[in-house]
DNA sequence: CTGAAAGCGCTTACAG
DNA sequence: CTGAAAGCGCTTACAG
């Protein structure tokens, strides 16, 4: 192990700065030293240190990931593979390579990504979730690295590149779809209030009830985690209300299955006593019984996206910040029902 | 940006050597000089460039995970982000950073393993797959770098470290539950016989069938992608035969999705007209209807365990190989019955 | 079109 | 206990 630029160059009688523009396939080289040094290379069976390369230019070919904190239950929901496919085809596709962090506190992960960057590690993250406040961005602007946000940035949005659905509007379409069978109680399940994506989608569904000039109920308002049980405890809360609910908007499909079995197991039966519409429309949406009516935000577009506009940002600098619009779209299964 | 370990030598009053032993905290360096040195960084906000160590010491704090090839597909299986889950929990004990291939065809995926390598970005690499003739492992053994697989090698297990399940004791007690079951007419939808965990779980199945001496059915076994659509292929196959099969072993609980849905459609009935048994337990296994019977193979396991390898190998150079077992466990559902 | 030299930011024998 | 110097394997002005 261990052929060198130098090695190359002695065989191939030239210069090491001369192997290097033939690396780079420099236009100042002639065809035939290009030529030479190649074999050279062959022979040697040489493969530049990326590692010692990324020194001398200061560039690295890859790009971070920052998962949100516990990552260890962000695994769980299918959401994460879907944006990780469309970003690592998304990579591929413009040669580079991944580097993700392992943290699983907001802290640790804070350290990771300053790692990340002043090791020089990585030419620029995709921050995978966005909330309220969050070190790791403001760290990011301030040290003007490059970077994409899946989702929308809570501040400053103008400024910062962004790939997010119309959260506000999905929401605020989910709850209209509820209104139009004609129901009039309709509860909110959703994630963390310092998740963005919980705030517009729930701001959505305010809309849609004041639009409808429905009472505003605080009681009807659930903020759980993105997980089965998430949705198991959301349930619990509502059905000690007096007026319970008939229908629910849950922000995510696997809180939705938690719901559900939830709801199963206390024999309300959906669409008949409970009506359901989701958000992400992963697998298990299709695969639930009944089948989850689920607004489909393309997962995979999202990260695809992200990587693209991350690329082209560490391509050229001073590039101004862009905001990319990922359609959804309402697909329509078994959990739905008008009311009687 | 760009403070060095110079500018805090400067500040501290050192040799940039000083602060490098202050770094790496070597016990030769006075208390005294130690805490004026972490003044010095603390205030300049060092941080040291890891790019830069890499280079000078050799060493990355980096792994690698290779993917099988299409990846895109890869990404489907629930299997992915478990093993993941596993992976990243135990990189993450041991500080170490992971790495990402993201080519899509084997030869892509070649070329990144051989860069990540020679380009000394990472310090070892988990192979996520085991196949019959895989060039990327022959590389690493013959280029001698650290890495173990999930799955069992085809060849040379014994000097390889490697973690997997019993797969063929699982294979076979499998089988073994559907006979006891009373079932005669057993069939086998496994993935690609280039898998080598194909082979194993098929071997089992088949020790299975000839103990119990029932006649070996060559049109009994079916190989597709691990993939719903895998499982919708294989249930075409099988329904043309004059002889159906009244049970099936299915090596992936996507793929014994597809089956289900597929004999859903065509009105035959799970687990009255044929008992489905499969492997790996993910949340898709539990929420079929009928709730698929499954072999938890412990995927995160297999992740965790193989990371705690892989670091042990980089970190004690001359190990021997290690492998390790993980356990698998028949988990019963609604998906099997008793044959009438 | 090519080469000699400096530099990227660290680590690590070697010397004292 | 600390420092001066060489080296890790590249790239890139600068010079010719």
């Amino acid at each position: 192990m261990g052929v060198t630029i130098k090695d190359v160059a002695n065989l191939a009688k030239v210069a090491p700065s001369t192997v290097s523009r033939v690396i780079a396939d420099s236009s100042r080289i002639s065809e035939k030293t290009k030529k030479r040094v190649r074999s050279a290379m062959e022979e040697l069976g040489y493969h530049p240190n990326i590692i010692a390369r990324s020194l001398a230019n200061k560039t690295t070919e890859a790009i971070g990931l920052v998962m949100p904190s516990s990552a260890d239950k962000v695994f769980q929901n299918p959401f994460f593979p879907e944006v990780l496919r469309g970003i690592s085809t998304g990579a591929h596709e413009k040669k580079r390579a991944i580097y993700m962090s392992t943290g699983e506190t907001e802290e640790e992960i804070f350290t990771e990504v300053v790692q990340m960057v002043q090791g020089r590690r990585v030419d620029g993250l995709v921050l995978l979730y966005s909330k309220v406040d969050d070190q790791i961005l403001t760290y990011l602007q301030e040290h003007n690295v490059p970077f994409v946000v899946v989702g929308k940035p809570f501040k400053h949005s103008d400024v910062i590149t962004y790939v997010d659905n119309d959260n506000f509007k999905a929401g605020k379409e989910a709850t209209e779809y509820l209104l139009d069978l004609g129901h009039e109680r309709i509860a909110f399940i959703g994630g963390s209030l310092q998740l963005v994506v919980t705030i517009d989608r729930l701001t959505g569904y305010d809309k849609a009830i004041q639009s409808a000039n429905l009472p505003y109920r605080d009681e009807y308002v659930i903020h759980e985690e993105f997980l089965q049980e998430g949705g198991k405890e959301a349930v619990h809360e509502l059905l000690t209300l007096k007026e319970r609910p008939t229908a629910l908007v849950v922000a995510d499909d696997l809180m939705a299955l938690g719901v559900l079995n939830t709801l199963g197991e206390m024999g309300i039966s959906v669409p008949e006593d409970m009506s359901i519409i989701s958000f992400n429309n992963v697998l298990i949406a299709e695969m639930a019984r009944p089948a989850l009516t689920s607004v489909d935000i393309n997962i995979f577009e999202l990260g695809y996206q992200a990587v693209r506009c991350l690329i082209k940002q560490i391509e050229t600098p001073h590039l101004f910040a862009e905001q990319i619009r990922v359609p959804h779209k309402i697909v329509q299964r078994q959990s739905c029902k008008k009311i009687k």
